[in-house]
DNA sequence: TTGCATCCGGTACCCAGGTACAGGCTTACC
DNA sequence: GGTAAGCCTGTACCTGGGTACCGGATGCAA
């Protein structure tokens, strides 16, 4: 039960060593029990913790909105528990999932008109890149532009 | 003829007029005619320009990508066209529609089975959180866990 | 020609998310 | 107990994408 070593945190959890520090300054890992020297001394769960934080930074979630997920299990009395934050958390993520549809479906669009300039796309009423307004959710039809 | 002054276009484009000067900086803008004074006279198609930069920066394209499209229209010798970027752009999105949709589904699973704490889940190998792979782009079964 | 809005260049700052030293102490192993 | 690897704190720096403020010059309309 001696626990981890920050380097071997860092290594088994793919980060650099620095970063730990910073996780630790930022609030995202809780402050590590430490040597008499002064060492930290990490819990083996840690590398577990990063390697949440790293899925959920893939998945497009800043460092703070990692912190509130974490949050989730820790110190939640008094406030909204775990399912009404997952659940708040779950229509973020399908609002994330339909705002890169649209962009998904515009940039199928671009290809299957074959646009090769954009700034002469642009000038084409029927050029299918969203100049106009991407956040309003309208696609336009995908047909041959510029 | 007389152009654009910068107040004009940012305002017509929806951007900062500092925007225009560091766009102008990283090598985005062209340098615009000036008047006898120094002042900026921008070209009309210079808010389409600033348009096009937006939407592509909303697909997901950073500057530096934005200016290496604007590039093929120019002078393009022998590189990737816009198509090939777009292409590959699209997988991308495509990437990272499917880890949120894995997201997605494991939120709801962990809703629905009632996990209390995040990291304690993703110890358990019936947890339906995908802590260990999940770029790898597996799912978990929706079972109760923690 | 005067008055006011606009613009100029320069510099400095902001946020997020880290990364890199430097100079000194600790741990681990032989 | 000696030595090398590893760790400590503090501070400074980096990239990307902008913003803000300054004092002074310019443009334009009345």
């Amino acid at each position: 039960m001696t626990g981890l070593r920050a380097g071997e945190v860092a290594t088994a959890a793919g980060v650099n060593r620095q970063t730990l520090r910073y996780y630790e300054r930022v609030g995202l890992l809780a402050e590590p029990d430490r040597t008499l020297g002064g060492h930290r001394m990490y819990p083996a769960e840690t590398v577990t913790v990063i390697r949440v934080i790293k899925a959920a930074q893939r998945l497009g979630f800043s460092l703070d909105e990692v912190a509130d997920l974490l949050d989730l299990g820790g110190h939640r009395h008094g406030k909204p528990g775990l399912r009404a934050r997952a659940t708040a958390k779950l229509s973020e993520v399908e609002a994330r999932i339909a705002d890169l549809e649209v962009i998904r479906d515009t940039l199928k669009a671009a290809v299957a008109a074959g646009c090769d300039d954009l700034v002469a796309c642009s000038r084409v009423p029927a050029c299918p890149l969203p100049f106009a307004g991407l956040a309003e959710g309208k696609v336009a039809d995908a047909n041959t532009c510029c």
